[in-house]
DNA sequence: TTCGGTTTTGTTACTCTATACCATGATGCC
DNA sequence: GGCATCATGGTATAGAGTAACAAAACCGAA
């Protein structure tokens, strides 16, 4: 794991972040419907609870919120849930954490970069313009086919820097 | 984790690798003499065994390698061996595979990238001119201060393809 | 509407990855 | 020689992820 995290370590709160969970739900089923993928309960609820916070969530914490409901879940019910969520592009994963983030752009496939703040926790999700091209043509170059791409970039956001980690 | 990887699948071999296993300690205990950094007689194993292949090498794969050499170790012999050798620039975690790779260009600091072959499971490092720069500057645009950088490609390398994976 | 196939969920039991904690030993400095 | 620092040993446990098989829900077609 690259330099020490804590994870949601202290999150800011200067956003009214229930509307970005009923925002995300709702575009995750306009987005499912379209695509004639099922939604279901389950994955619904799994959603939500990685949309809790801007952070990354491991799925063992997932599992935890979901068994808080009284729903009497194991590992599998919620790899499921991520593994189909993630085939939709409804979240991504954050290898350097092994955890999970809501994706706030699930219309179209996109290669993401993320700025993960070692203060907050939070990842934000950003498009560099041309980075992703960039890689596929000087991996093409050397002769390799990239197929997917990891960009994490770990640092301090600004709030977190004006707070003086 | 990204896209199914086999691990260390079916690796190439066109190059008399003993070469590249020599060459990265002798660079080790270069740098390390220079730097008044002890790399001790389990640090220097571990490294050695990590090089064992381009494909990165799991703590608990270098653990077993370990254990056949007699030695009687233990998860953290084998973990604080690494994090030393990270800190000194000289193995790499690449976090997609939660694994580690030696590092071939030890002496100076960089921010590197992966190709990473599904196919042999070999990493590449390799450096896409101004590329962390730009991740830097993107970042600061938004007031994020980076320290560290992940970047890694999935894919398939040009032999894999030819083989027609 | 019922049959039969596909998809989703439940359940158990593991495997793999990583770290906390405490004790012991080596090294180097003054 | 004494002392602090650094490195290792070893146990136990936390955290992340999956294999395998059974049951249930869903859906389209006869």
């Amino acid at each position: 794991m690259p330099p020490t995290t804590k994870r949601s370590a202290r999150p800011h709160s200067d956003h009214d972040h229930a509307n970005c969970v009923t925002d995300a739900i709702a575009r995750a089923e306009a987005v499912c419907a379209e695509r004639g993928a099922r939604l279901t309960e389950n994955r619904r609820r799994v959603l939500e609870l990685v949309w809790q916070s801007h952070a990354p969530v491991g799925a063992y914490e997932v599992l935890e919120r979901l068994r808080k409901d009284g729903t009497h879940a194991a590992p599998p019910t919620v790899y499921r849930a991520l593994e189909f969520l993630m085939e939709q592009g409804l979240v991504h994963r954050i290898e350097s954490r092994n955890a999970f983030v809501g994706c706030p752009q699930p219309e179209q496939r996109h290669a993401a970069q993320y700025l993960l703040c070692e203060g907050c926790g939070d990842a934000v999700e950003i498009e560099i313009g041309g980075l992703a091209r960039k890689i596929v043509s000087r991996a093409a170059e050397l002769g390799f086919a990239v197929a997917a791409q990891t960009v994490e970039a770990h640092g301090l956001c600004s709030r977190c820097q004006q707070i003086g980690a």
